[in-house]
DNA sequence: AAATCGGGGGA
DNA sequence: TCCCCAGATTT
C-alpha cells in the first residue's frame, strides 16, 4: 500500500472532530488557518468560535474597527496576524466583492497568507494538487523518509517540499493534507511518539535506526534577550487610567500599554526598582509612586524575558496632568482596549479597575 | 540567511 | 529548562 493510502486510512480512524473540517467556506478555512499558525489546535479553538460567532461573514470582519479585531484576538500572540486578517477580509470585502480568490498563487498574495497557508485553503477549499508543509509535516518525512537535511534553511525546505509534493494524493489533496497533519499532531509527536502502535513504524527510517530523537533537524535556535520594564498606572477612584497605543513596529504593535517609566518622567530611575520612589515629574503633584509587586513580573516570550514592574499612584484629578493628557489616552473602561497578556493579568490582580 | 514576532503547554 | 505549535514578514 502507498503512503498516501496508509495515511488516509490512518486518519479516517484517528481523526479528531474539528469545526473547520465540516465546511469547505473559504472564509471559514482562511480564518481557522490565520489561527491556527504556530499556535496548537486547543489553544486556538476558543478563538475561531469566537471569531466566527462576532463575524458570520468576512464583510462582518471588515466592516470592524481593527482595536475591536485586536481585543478578540488578545491572549493569541503573533498580533501581526491578526491586523492582516482584519486588512485581508476588508480587501475581499471591497475589493473581490467578499470572493476569495481560488488559486494557490494568488492566495499567497494576501496579507498574512504565506506558503503554507495559501496550499491549506487551494487544498481544502478548491481540491488544488499542492502538498502543505507545516511543522507535522516536516517531522512526519523527516523521520518516516529519514530526510536529515534542515527544515529551517532554504535548501532543506526544497527537499521537504519536493516530497510532500510526490507523495500527495492529487485526487484527495484535501484529504491528504488534514491526513498528514493529524497524523503530525497526534501519532508522530515531537517528543516521546508510540511508535509501537504506528502503521509506518516497519517501513520508518528513523524507528529502525533508531532516530526518532534526532528527527527532524534545526540549525538555528532563538536567542531571548532580556528586557525591564517599568509602567506607571496612575489611577483615580473611579478606575481611570492613562494608556497609550504602541503605533511603532515591533513587538505588541496597536496594542495599549501604561506610560513607560523610566525613559519619559525619570532620570536615574533604575532598572528592576522595587521601592518607595518619588517621581521627579509628579512630585509637585504629591503622588506617592508604589509598586504593585515587591518584585517585579518575570514575562517569557519565546524570544524575550521580560521583567515588569508596575507603579501604581492613586490620584483623584487628572486635569492636574496637562502633560500626560496630550501624550496618554485617559481610558475609562480598560477591559475594553486590547493589552498584552502581562497587562491584561495585572489589571485583573489589582482591584482598582471595575469588572 | 537571519531576525523578529506571543503565548502556552509538555516533558 | 528546553522545545514546539496547522508560519509570515522584515531586515
Amino acid at each position: 500500500m502507498q503512503f498516501s493510502e496508509k495515511l488516509i486510512d490512518w486518519y479516517s480512524i484517528n481523526l479528531r472532530d474539528l469545526p473547520w473540517r465540516a465546511t469547505q467556506d473559504p472564509y471559514k478555512i482562511w480564518l481557522s488557518e490565520i489561527v491556527l499558525q504556530q499556535t496548537r489546535v486547543v489553544q486556538g479553538l476558543p478563538y475561531y468560535l469566537r471569531f466566527l460567532k462576532h463575524f458570520p461573514t468576512v464583510f462582518d470582519l471588515a466592516s470592524a474597527k481593527e482595536d475591536e479585531v485586536l481585543k478578540l484576538w488578545q491572549g493569541l500572540g503573533y498580533y501581526s496576524r491578526a491586523r492582516n486578517l482584519h486588512a485581508t477580509a476588508k480587501f475581499i470585502a471591497k475589493e473581490k466583492n467578499g470572493i476569495f480568490p481560488q488559486t494557490a498563487k494568488a492566495l499567497k498574495k494576501l496579507k498574512g497568507v504565506g506558503e503554507y497557508t495559501a496550499h491549506a485553503i487551494a487544498s481544502f477549499c478548491f481540491h488544488e494538487p499542492v502538498a502543505v508543509l507545516d511543522g507535522n509535516v516536516f517531522r512526519v518525512l523527516s523521520r518516516v523518509f529519514g530526510v536529515n537535511d534542515e527544515i529551517d534553511t532554504p535548501a532543506g525546505k526544497r527537499i521537504f517540499n519536493d516530497l510532500a509534493q510526490k507523495l500527495l494524493d492529487k485526487e484527495k489533496p484535501d484529504l491528504y493534507n488534514q491526513a498528514i497533519m493529524e497524523f503530525g499532531a497526534l501519532q508522530c509527536t515531537p517528543k516521546n511518539p508510540d511508535c509501537t502502535i504506528c502503521p509506518f513504524s516497519k517501513n520508518c527510517v528513523a524507528y529502525q535506526n533508531q532516530l526518532i530523537a534526532d528527527l527532524p533537524r534545526k540549525k538555528k535556535k532563538v536567542k531571548v534577550k532580556q528586557e525591564h520594564i517599568n509602567y506607571l498606572v496612575l489611577v483615580d477612584q473611579k478606575g481611570n487610567t492613562f494608556m497609550k497605543q504602541r503605533t511603532q513596529k515591533g513587538i505588541w504593535r496597536n496594542l495599549f500599554e501604561f506610560p513607560r517609566l523610566e525613559s519619559e518622567f525619570v532620570n536615574g530611575v533604575s532598572e528592576g526598582l522595587n521601592e518607595t520612589i518619588k517621581l521627579k515629574s509628579l512630585e509637585s503633584h504629591k503622588v506617592e509612586i508604589i509598586p504593585f509587586y515587591p518584585q517585579p513580573v518575570k514575562h517569557l516570550l519565546s524570544h524575550r524575558k521580560l521583567f515588569i514592574q508596575f507603579y501604581i499612584g492613586k490620584v483623584t484629578d487628572y486635569s492636574a496632568f496637562p502633560s500626560l493628557s496630550k501624550k496618554y489616552h485617559i481610558v475609562q473602561n480598560i477591559h475594553t482596549f486590547a493589552v498584552p497578556v502581562v497587562i491584561e493579568r495585572f489589571i485583573e490582580a489589582s482591584d482598582f479597575f471595575n469588572s
